[in-house]
RNA sequence: GCGCCCGUAGCUCAGUUGGAUAGAGCACCUGCCUUCUAAGCAGGUUGUCGCGCGUUCGAUUCGCGCCGGGCGCACCA
């Protein structure tokens, strides 16, 4: 167990016998600054105040009762009631040595894994993949990757849109105006172009809307020729998704899109209607305020010139069609029945707040026991702005696709790469200014906290000093590098060694590579990643100090550079395993 | 109009149950490569945490009211 469990449990089993009916969920230990100690508590002062007790005293009491003498070195209690630990350097070793045999990476699976499903990316058939799919798919991962990492079960499910009313004026563009050539060449710009051709002629022209709403009801009730076209139109976009998530290195477990639930529509509406929770209204049919909320709560509701009027969640169109609230009623519905989720997450952009809102809402009325069993989640984020403060675009105004942005980190950092280490072969070059553009941009999607708005700038990301992805793998680089002379000059030794650590670099680094867990956690906790990106980010920064004032090879005796090296490969190993967690890869040399 | 999100250093942003003297990167200045990768390290400068009131031993964090910005408000997703 680590360490900081331990401090953990033994501090709850104190605060147990002094205060017997406490709730000590919340009496946590947090790493903190080094100057009060490794680790500190502020349970107590909280725990105190709610029952009306001086909280230096409660300290008091709770440090008699605690016993954590094998773990720290004599407990302080500090300011209002603080408490501080400080680990004892031989179970610093010890955790340290049981690491470099492999028993653990500072981190621990979860005791009661949870099976949750993991909606992200969901990007559009007959569209190219663009900016606004790079936050999904790149929190989602990082998401999936870090649960999975502490032992949960994910589906992660992509919810391609391949249905809705695009498909009427796509299928006419199909139809009259489609340059096989170009379909061949290029498949999904010349959809596209198909539908900015239609969608034109549509607004300008409300008999070829018309052309286009009857090639969609023929798609809807399944004519054969439609229904063929629109299913090339789904293989021609499956390419693209795989070449664009083979690059990023997304993989989903599930790919079921909007489309899948089609056959469940009807009677999810019937039943909505049946049960009273949906009625009529202008020929559609929508579910409406039950009023339980309070109305400024309330997301059936919205107050236009002082009175608050209904805006319901329509679940069917005045004709006939239906929309992605009865699609997504539908899917979680069989999501439950399919793999009884603990919790499904949506990995989507705030502005869909009020549609999860009553999206969560109307599932609650409909299945209440099953809404009971399962959290719904909505993890949101904000927009990609460009450096002008407008939404990031291309110099002409086009949306950026995700395909230009991922060519263009790679030959920036081809660039940087070709002039950092010009004596590298091409190939090499290649490959690590894939790697590291690629990382740039994930990284750089990253770092923000999801839920504010953040300015994409290529200067920034790939300037590649402070905060950045490359930082990180420079620091593993340069790890790796040490190794690699190592072997050119002593026998690789194989044993486990002694960690004796004596320099301020060493021991700093040393705990923070104890931190890792505890990240993890957050992480997985609060859904940010960000939070890893930040750990990470020290981390490297610790390890450069202790590169700088540190010898590894050139160490005084052959036992400080064995403790050295243990603490280089435990660093590589950590920064490895958390660069991968946030879907990053590494390269040996830079 | 109503609701949601945001406002922290010149710029871009962190800030983990409310905690101790609010942090980082960039930019700017000064040092450090004949010694493990200088994509680095060390040091220096930078703040009415939008404004006001309240709750509290303690507020960037919670509540209320303003100011400023973004987004959303019935048949697109």
């Amino acid at each position: 167990m680590l360490p900081h469990k331990q401090i953990e449990l033994s501090l709850q089993t104190a605060v147990r016998a002094v205060l017997p009916d406490a709730d000590v969920a919340a009496v946590l230990v947090r790493p903190c600054d080094p100057k009060f100690g490794d680790y500190q508590s502020n349970a107590l002062m909280s725990l105190a105040k709610t029952r009306k007790l001086n909280p230096r005293q409660l300290a008091t009491d709770v440090v008699a009762n605690l016993d954590v003498s094998a773990v720290c070195e004599k407990v302080e209690i500090a300011g209002a009631g603080f408490l501080n630990f400080r680990l004892k350097n031989s179970l610093l070793g010890q955790t340290l040595e049981a690491a470099a045999r492999g028993e653990h990476l500072f981190f621990a699976k979860a005791a009661q894994p949870k099976t949750i499903v993991l909606d992200f990316s969901s990007p559009n058939v007959a569209k190219p993949m663009h900016v606004g799919h790079i936050r999904s798919t790149g929190i989602g991962d990082a998401l999936q990757r870090t649960l999975r990492l502490l032992n949960h079960r994910i589906i992660s499910d992509n919810h391609i849109g391949d249905w809705g009313t695009q498909f009427g004026k796509l299928l006419l563009g199909w139809k009259q105006i489609l340059n096989r050539a170009e379909l061949e060449r290029d498949a999904i710009t010349e959809l596209e172009r198909l539908y900015k051709v239609i969608n034109a002629e549509c607004d300008a022209n409300p008999a070829r809307l018309e052309e286009a709403k009857s090639e969609l009801v023929k798609l809807q009730a399944g004519e054969a020729e439609n229904t063929a076209i629109w299913k090339e139109m789904i293989a021609l976009s499956q390419k693209q998704f795989d070449t664009i998530y083979g690059r990023l290195g997304v993989r989903f477990e599930q790919a079921l899109g909007e489309s899948f639930y089609n056959p469940w529509l009807g009677e999810v509406v019937n039943e909505l209607l049946r049960r009273g929770i949906a009625r009529e209204s202008e020929g559609a049919v929508g579910v409406f305020s039950d009023g339980s909320l309070p109305q400024k709560e309330d997301p059936f509701l919205v107050n236009r010139d002082s009175e608050w009027v209904a805006d319901p969640a329509l679940v069917r169109k005045s004709d006939g069609g239906f929309n992605y609230m009865t699609t997504d009623l539908a899917t979680i519905d069989y999501r439950l029945k399919t793999w009884s989720p603990k919790e499904i997450v949506y990995v989507v952009d705030d502005r869909q707040s009020g549609h999860f809102k009553k999206l969560f809402l109307t599932f609650a009325r409909w299945k209440s026991e099953e809404a009971k069993n399962t959290k719904l989640v909505h993890v949101g984020f904000g927009k990609i702005m460009g450096e002008d403060g407008k939404p990031f675009k291309t110099r002409s105004g086009d949306t950026v696709k995700l395909s230009d942005l991922m060519d263009e980190a790679e030959e920036r950092a081809f660039k940087i790469v070709s002039e950092k280490s010009p004596a590298l072969p091409e190939t090499q070059r290649k490959e690590i200014a894939r790697v590291i553009g690629l990382g740039a941009v994930k990284y750089a999607d990253l770092l923000p906290n999801r839920q504010s708005d953040y300015v994409f700038s290529w200067d920034k990301m790939l300037a590649l000093q402070g905060n950045t992805a490359p930082y990180l793998q420079y620091a593993y680089a340069r790890i790796k590098s040490i190794f690699r002379k190592a072997a050119e000059t002593f026998n690789v030794q194989h044993s486990t060694p002694n960690i004796q650590l004596a320099a301020p670099e060493e021991f700093a680094l040393a705990k923070h590579l104890l931190n890792f867990g505890i990240t993890l956690e957050a992480v997985a906790d609060e859904l940010r990643p960000n939070y890893l990106c930040n750990y990470l980010f020290e981390l490297a920064v610790h390890f450069s100090r202790f590169f700088e004032s540190c010898p590894v090879l050139k160490a005084d005796d052959e036992a400080a550079r064995h403790s050295r090296l243990a603490l280089c490969d435990l660093t590589a190993r950590v920064l490895k395993q958390g660069l991968d967690t946030l879907g990053i890869e590494v390269v040996e040399q830079m």
